[in-house]
DNA sequence: CATTACACGGACATTTTTTGTCCGAGTCAA
DNA sequence: TTGACTCGGACAAAAAATGTCCGTGTAATG
């Protein structure tokens, strides 16, 4: 899995909590990560359209719509892709015994096991939201954690 | 996901339905392919103990266990490395708004939403075992199949 | 009991993916 | 009109996965 998943989740939580537009090189001396790779990972979500690039002097990135309406799964699959991890290569219809082609109408068990573990995976990702990940967040660091990070995004700089 | 984790279950399902052991360039061979790359997939299994190697002449790999006591689980993790594929890397203690040490004692909100997906997707390959697999292979293509390349990796070379 | 051939095991290249960096095009504010 | 600041995609470096090779040990065989 890729790393930047961290980060554009860290990115998200924090603009549920801006209105003005959050530049990318700002998020990412928030985070102390690499300015060039974070935007990576922003164009990304754009690309994705779960946050909007608003261009020009005071630019930045805003979400596109209601944290309750993003969903961690969107998240990762903006910066991911949206393919299965496990790619099954029909191996089956490989050498000297290979299945005949009729008998491969339906996907082979292997693919089917995987299939499904994957979809739980998606599930438990598609039932969090960003909005849930903000109220996590509030209530581990108190009310003041993200008014503090807005505040500082909105400060001149550090 | 490392493509490997396909050639593996593959192997574990045909080491269901045969006695003598198996070497690794038949079961290459079987599949179509690369015969030492293989070898390293098998050498994981070996070193987590699901397979048992025979060597000599008339050596090759056995399960080391009833095929209902190995779950895909155990072959993933055998292959892929038994590490969550989603590492956090705590970057909420850094940068200028860095969260206090003393508050970081539970794992953050994007952490525990991404453990308890892999939870799932763990609690869905664990719930199924290479005889499953074995068995819906049976009922895909007939009684005959697994018969059939037991026969052929017991005869001579093709 | 010596020999011989076979199979595993880990060390060595190659390719692909991931990570990280850079500069140009476009845009909004002043 | 100017200016400065933003995103966006094209360009390298590093890491991981993939693929290959030969040495070591072992068991069957004459």
């Amino acid at each position: 899995m890729s790393g930047g998943v961290e980060w554009a989740l860290h990115c998200c939580v924090v603009l549920t909590s801006v209105e003005e537009p959050a530049p990318a090189a700002r998020l990412a001396q928030l985070h102390d990560v690499s300015p060039s790779y974070l935007a990576k990972q922003l164009q990304a979500l754009s690309r994705a359209g779960l946050v909007r690039s608003v261009q020009g002097k005071a630019g930045g990135y805003v979400l596109t719509r209601s944290p309750e309406l993003i969903t961690v799964l969107d998240v990762v699959e903006a910066v991911d892709g949206p393919g299965p991890a496990f790619v099954c290569t029909e191996i089956r219809r490989r050498g000297p015994l290979a299945a005949s082609p009729e008998s491969c109408t339906a996907p082979c068990a292997i693919k089917r096991a995987m299939a499904g573990a994957e979809n739980a995976w998606r599930d438990a990702l598609r039932s969090v939201t960003v909005a849930d990940l903000a109220r996590d967040v509030t209530s581990d660091y108190g009310p003041g954690a993200l008014a503090g990070i807005s505040a500082w995004l909105g400060a001149a700089e550090a």
